[in-house]
DNA sequence: TGCTGTCCCTTTGTCCGACAAAGTTAGAGC
DNA sequence: GCTCTAACTTTGTCGGACAAAGGGACAGCA
C-alpha cells in the first residue's frame, strides 16, 4: 500500500519554459489578441526580470509554436498559429512513424469526402470563383507535372476551405501534405494522368454548383481511386512514407 | 518584361535557425534515429562553430517542435513526436481560430466514424483486451464525471489506434481534445449521461468484436448525438470553443 | 558482497557585458 | 512638404562566468 500521498510534485519548470507559458496564457485566453504586439526582448527583461537569454529561449519556443511572430522590422506580436505551418509539423511527424501510403490514401478517402459533402451543402460564390480561377490555372499547365501538381493541391485545399468547416481543413491537411509530392510522380508517369484530373476537378466543381452531393462523392472516389492505381504503377501501398518527401514539406512550412 | 533571373534569393536566416534546420535534416531523413543522441551543447558549439547560446536557441526550436527531448538526466536525443503533444498544439490553434463547436461535431462525426470502421475491420485481441479493460474502469467511476470523461476520451484513443491507421489517429486528435471538457460538463449537467455513454461503449466494442460495421457505425453515430443533445442543453452548437478550454489541452500537452 | 557517502568532473540553466548590423525616429536642410 | 542624415533602439551573436544538478569513481562500512 502506498503512502498518503503527503507532497505535490513542485514546479520545477526552467526560467525560459515559464516565460514562454505565461506569455502563452496571455495569447490562448485572449488577453492578448492575434496583432497585438508583445513588446521588445528588453521590455520583457524588465518584465520578468529574468536575462535577454532567457527571453530569447522563451521567445523560440513561441516562435516555434506558431503564437507569435516577427514583423519585417522584426518586432514581436501573437498571431494567429497558420494551419499549414502546423499541419508540415503533422507532415513530418507522418513521416518519422513511417506510416504507409494505404494509411494515407485511406484516411484522405474519409477526409476528402467529408470536405466535398461539406462544400456541396455549404461553398459561396467566392468559393466557386477560386475554384474555377484554380481549374482555369490546371487547364494552361496540364502538361507539366510539377506545376499540375501544385494546382491539384491548391484545388483541394479549396474545397476543404468551401467546406466552412475549419477542423475538417486542419485535419485534412496533414496527409494532403505527404499526396502532394506522389502527385507530380504519378502524373508524370501516367499518360493520360493530367487530362483525368482536370477532368476530376471540372466534375466536382460542377457537382459543387449542382449542390449534387451524390456526384461530388463519387467523384471524388474516382479521383482518388486514380491517385491510387497510378500509384501502384511505381510501387506498392504498404511502402512506407519516405524521408525524402520531407524535403517539400519543409518547403512548404517555410513559405 | 522582367528581367531574365541573374541571381537567386539567397538564404539569409539567423545562426540559431541555421543550426535547428541542419539538426532537423538530419532527423528526418534518418541519418539520425530516433533515441540517438544528439551530443552536448559543448559539442554543437565545436561542431557549428557559434556561441552556446545560439546553439541553445536553435535547441528550443526542436525541442518544441518535438524532435528532440531530453532524458531523465537532461542529455539530448532524438525522438519520434508524440502525437498527442502535436495534437494540442493544433487544438491550441483550433481555439485561437474560434471555430465553432458544430465544426468541432462535424468533423469527429466523420473521424470517428472513420476510426470505428478500421477498427471492425482491423482490431487484434490486444486492442479489445485494451478496450474491454477501459470499459471496466469506465463503468467504475460512472458516478465521477471528471473520471469518466478521461476514460471516454481514452476509450475513443484506443478505438482509432484499434483501426491501425495513424494517420486517422492524428487527424482526429486535435479535435477530440477539444471534446473532452465538454464531455464532463455534459455528465455533470445530464442524469441518465453517464450510464448512456458506458453503454455505447459496450455496444461499441461488442461490434468490433463481431466485425459488425453497421452496428458499429450506428453506435457511434449515436454516442455522438448524445453528446450533441446533451452539449445543446447548456449552449448553443454555433458558439465558439472558448479560451478556457487551453486549460486543459494544456494540461495535457505537459504529461 | 552490497550499500552509502564523498569528491570531482561534466553539463545545463542562468547571468553579465559587449558589439555589429539593421531598423526607427527626429531633426536639419531644401 | 519632402528628402537626407545623424542619433537612437533593437536584434542577433559573441565571449566569459558561475551555481546547481547528475554521473562516475572510489573509499568506508555493515
Amino acid at each position: 500500500m502506498p503512502l498518503a500521498p503527503l507532497f505535490r510534485p513542485i514546479d520545477v519548470a526552467p526560467a525560459y519554459q515559464k516565460v514562454a507559458d505565461a506569455i502563452e496564457r496571455e495569447i490562448v485566453n485572449g488577453r492578448i489578441k492575434p496583432g497585438d504586439p508583445i513588446g521588445t526582448e528588453h521590455d520583457l527583461v524588465r518584465q520578468f526580470g529574468v536575462n535577454r537569454s532567457t527571453i530569447r529561449e522563451g521567445i523560440r519556443v513561441l516562435e516555434e509554436g506558431g503564437l507569435i511572430r516577427r514583423d519585417s522590422s522584426r518586432r514581436l506580436h501573437a498571431c494567429l498559429p497558420r494551419y499549414s505551418k502546423l499541419a508540415s509539423r503533422l507532415s513530418r511527424a507522418l513521416v518519422l512513424h513511417e506510416v504507409t501510403f494505404r494509411e494515407l490514401y485511406e484516411a484522405s478517402m474519409t477526409l476528402e469526402v467529408a470536405s466535398i459533402e461539406g462544400a456541396v451543402e455549404r461553398a459561396t460564390d467566392e468559393n466557386l470563383a477560386e475554384l474555377a480561377d484554380n481549374l482555369m490555372r490546371s487547364e494552361a499547365v496540364v502538361g507539366d507535372p510539377a506545376l499540375l501538381a501544385e494546382c491539384d493541391a491548391e484545388f483541394h485545399v479549396l474545397v476543404a476551405k468551401a467546406s466552412q468547416n475549419r477542423v475538417l481543413q486542419l485535419a485534412r491537411e496533414p496527409a494532403a501534405q505527404l499526396f502532394y509530392p506522389t502527385t507530380e510522380m504519378i502524373v508524370t508517369g501516367v499518360a493520360e494522368g493530367g487530362p483525368r484530373l482536370v477532368a476530376a476537378h471540372r466534375h466536382l466543381i460542377d457537382a459543387i454548383r449542382r449542390r449534387d452531393r451524390e456526384a461530388g462523392v463519387l467523384w471524388t472516389r474516382r479521383h482518388l481511386q486514380d491517385w491510387r492505381r497510378g500509384f501502384e504503377k511505381i510501387a506498392s501501398l504498404d511502402r512506407s512514407v519516405e524521408h525524402m518527401y520531407m524535403e517539400h514539406a519543409q518547403a512548404a512550412r517555410r513559405r
